[in-house]
DNA sequence: GAATTTTTCTATAGGTCAATAGATGGAATT
DNA sequence: AATTCCATCTATTGACCTATAGAAAAATTC
């Protein structure tokens, strides 16, 4: 009785097996033309197809954006959550998180600039699924720097809310520079990391001794 | 012979005198659904009159795209230029750059979103230009911040490039922010100043007093 | 108030693009 | 070998959008 009977044993696990590569091709189009300014014709122009055939892999453009943007995401906020409420003092996590969120760069880059560039353009319902995402990321960041403010770690004199848009910023910004400047991402993570904790200034007592 | 002859003295003057409306409602409309995600008709309806009529004043949707970045920069780089050439420390300067990045977002926020994520669609030849300006620009803020670790007023161990491109990321995504929270862009600075100056983390030694 | 100039309008041409329908060829299955 | 399934193709529709042409209206000047 509980057998599902599977009508046709060996079936299925073919289907659409060219789908990563579609999306990674829309990604691609998508980060350099923008959505509204690229064409599905661009996309299969990348694959080497016709423009129709894109439809067997996806039913409009609209939901081609979506599938990139949530590639983009995920893994975001699963890892952040993660990080948030793990082990390590509050700068230890901050650290952590500015390097899970710079990482995705070095293999999705293109996914991750779709997201922030174009997510405003998703229809109205995944758009706001997805901007959930980005708030519940943003609360995490902000609520380490809180922690942090409580705990004495950071300076207590900071407003978390313009600590936090001034850290994820920052971040965001490398998806559109990362490919001209030739710097390996755990670099930049390194930099920022120092730019936020320490900032630009000499301590104003004697020099600490640096890592590294 | 060096008579110019205005041909009609009481002339011109009155000429498009609804073009800065016009380029105002073309920044609002592509601020907010990107260039190709907004249609001429859309700035029509922006404005009470018909698609058409859009043409009196520019040529070509490009042409208006165009007008819009230049509002967008204009005033940016030649601010800057003074201020890292005047008088103060690098320190000083710096905080005076961060402040002037900022201000257009008072009362041109529209203008320099979409110079910000628009620009890209500029034809070929304005984007050059304008992206000449761009550069020179993180040119005005890298120098600074070299002159500053020369002097001694930064740490020694950094690296200004990575620095610049944190800083401005930073300044530059609060024009996407800007709206939602409800910050004043002076408080947004100051917080912003403090953060690249002094960091997240509280000094080694003891604490020093803050200002305000 | 007639003439001229400026601004806006109607109408439409021409191009581009997303998406559908149905055919075709090849691979896997029986 | 026949059948079923997968992937891609050709052909086309219908919507939408920029830009042009020329008329009408509104404002300004003489």
């Amino acid at each position: 009785m509980t057998v599902v009977s599977l009508s046709s044993p060996r079936r299925a696990a073919n289907q659409r097996r060219r789908a990563p590569q579609i999306i990674e091709a829309a990604a691609r189009v998508f980060a350099e033309r923008g959505f509204h300014g690229a064409t599905t014709q661009d996309i299969a122009d990348a694959l080497g197809i016709r423009q129709a055939s894109l439809y067997y892999y996806f039913s409009s453009k609209e939901l081609a954006l979506e599938l990139v943007c949530l590639k983009g995401v995920e893994g975001f906020f699963e890892a952040g959550k993660a990080i948030a409420a793990g082990l390590g003092s509050a700068r230890e996590r901050l650290i952590l998180l500015i390097n899970s969120h710079l990482s995705p760069l070095i293999d999705r880059r293109d996914f991750v600039k779709v997201f922030l560039n174009e997510r405003q353009h998703l229809p109205a319902e995944s758009r706001r699924r997805i901007g959930r995402w980005s708030r519940g990321l943003e609360r995490i960041f902000e609520d380490v720097i809180k922690e942090g403010m409580a705990k004495g770690e950071f300076r207590a004199d900071l407003d978390p809310r313009m600590a936090t848009l001034a850290i994820l910023g920052m971040c965001n910004a490398a998806s559109s520079w990362y490919r001209k400047e030739n710097a390996p991402i755990p670099y930049i993570a390194g930099e920022f990391v120092r730019l936020v904790i320490d900032g630009l200034g000499k301590p104003a007592a004697k020099r600490r001794p640096r890592r590294r």
